[in-house]
DNA sequence: AGCCAAATGCAATAGTGTTGCATTACTGCC
DNA sequence: GGCAGTAATGCAACACTATTGCATTTGGCT
C-alpha cells in the first residue's frame, strides 16, 4: 500500500474528510525526496497551476502529524512522510550531515531503555523524539 | 561555578570577546525558569530599560549553542542554559506535558546503544538529539 | 593611548506559524 | 441523484523566528 493510500485509509477510518487540499498535500509529500516546508508545498502547487492557501497547508500538515502520517524534522526543518506506516512505537531519524540524506527507523529496545533511564529520574516517558546526525553509508571514508 | 561564570570562562578560553550583549544574554538565560525565545530576551531587556538588537541576540545565542552552553528545545521552542556544564556526550531532555517542566540529563550507555543501532543501518552517528515527552514526578497519578 | 579584528546596530527581507470569520464542499442520508 | 449539516477551506491580518549586508563601535592586545 502506497503512502497516499495508507494515509487516505487512515483519515477515513478516523472520520476525517478526504478533501482536495488533503489529497494534494499528501501527493506533494509522497513525491518529495526530503523534508518539505509548507511554503515549498505551496510553491510546488503554484508551479502546477493549482493554488493552495498556506493556512490550509499548515492545517493539513498538523493533522497528518497528529496522526503520525508525517513527521517534522527538527534538525533540518520541514516535514517528511512517515516511512514506517503502521509500525508502533517511536520513530527516529538518522540525518546525514554530508548529503542531508534522511533515514527513518524504529528500535524497541532503545525505546525501552530510554524510558527506563527516564524512570530512574522520576519521569514517566510516553514518547521519544530522536534525531541523530552523522555520516550515511555513502558519505563515510 | 555558576552558569554565567562557566560560560564566560569558556568564551574567554576559546578566544571570544566578552562583550556587554553577551553578558546580558547570559544573565537573562541564567535567570530564566524555562526556554526563552530571542524575542523574550529582547523584551526582558526592554523591561529593564536596556536595549538589545534582535539580530545581536540571535548571534549570541547561535554562538552559545555552538559551544553547547545553551540548547535549543525543539518540542517547546526557545533556548535554555545547559545544566550539565562540562559533562561530555549528548545531552537529552525530558519535557513534561503536564507542567512543561524541563529536565536535562545524560546517559552514556544510551548514547552507545543508539550509535550501535545506527551502525547496523550503515550510519555512523556522531551526535544524538533526544527529547522525551511524558509526565514529571509532580504530574503523575 | 591606539590599533584592529571581532562584534554590534540598523535596515531590510524572508520564512514559519496562528487566529477569526465568512464561505465552500465532503459525507451520509433520503 | 439531490439535500442537509458539519467539517474544512479561503482570506485577511498578524506575530514570531531567522538571516544578510554594511557601516559603526568596542574589547583585548601591545
Amino acid at each position: 500500500m502506497s503512502f497516499t493510500e495508507y494515509a487516505e485509509k487512515s483519515l477515513r477510518e478516523k472520520g476525517y474528510k478526504l478533501t482536495k487540499p488533503r489529497r494534494q498535500v499528501l501527493e506533494a509529500i509522497e513525491k518529495a525526496e526530503g523534508p518539505m516546508s509548507p511554503y515549498d508545498i505551496g510553491k510546488m502547487m503554484e508551479g502546477k497551476g493549482r493554488h493552495l492557501d498556506q493556512v490550509t497547508i499548515y492545517r493539513v500538515i498538523n493533522l497528518l502529524c497528529s496522526l503520525n502520517l508525517v513527521h517534522k524534522v527538527f534538525s533540518r526543518g520541514g516535514y517528511v512522510r512517515c516511512d514506517l506506516q503502521e509500525e508502533e512505537g517511536c520513530h527516529r531519524f538518522l540525518v546525514c550531515r554530508g548529503c542531508g540524506h534522511l533515514q527513518e527507523y524504529r528500535d524497541e529496545a532503545l525505546c525501552r531503555q530510554e524510558s527506563q533511564v527516564a524512570q530512574k529520574l522520576g519521569f514517566q516517558a510516553e514518547h521519544h523524539v530522536t534525531e541523530s546526525s552523522g555520516l550515511c553509508k555513502d558519505c563515510q571514508g
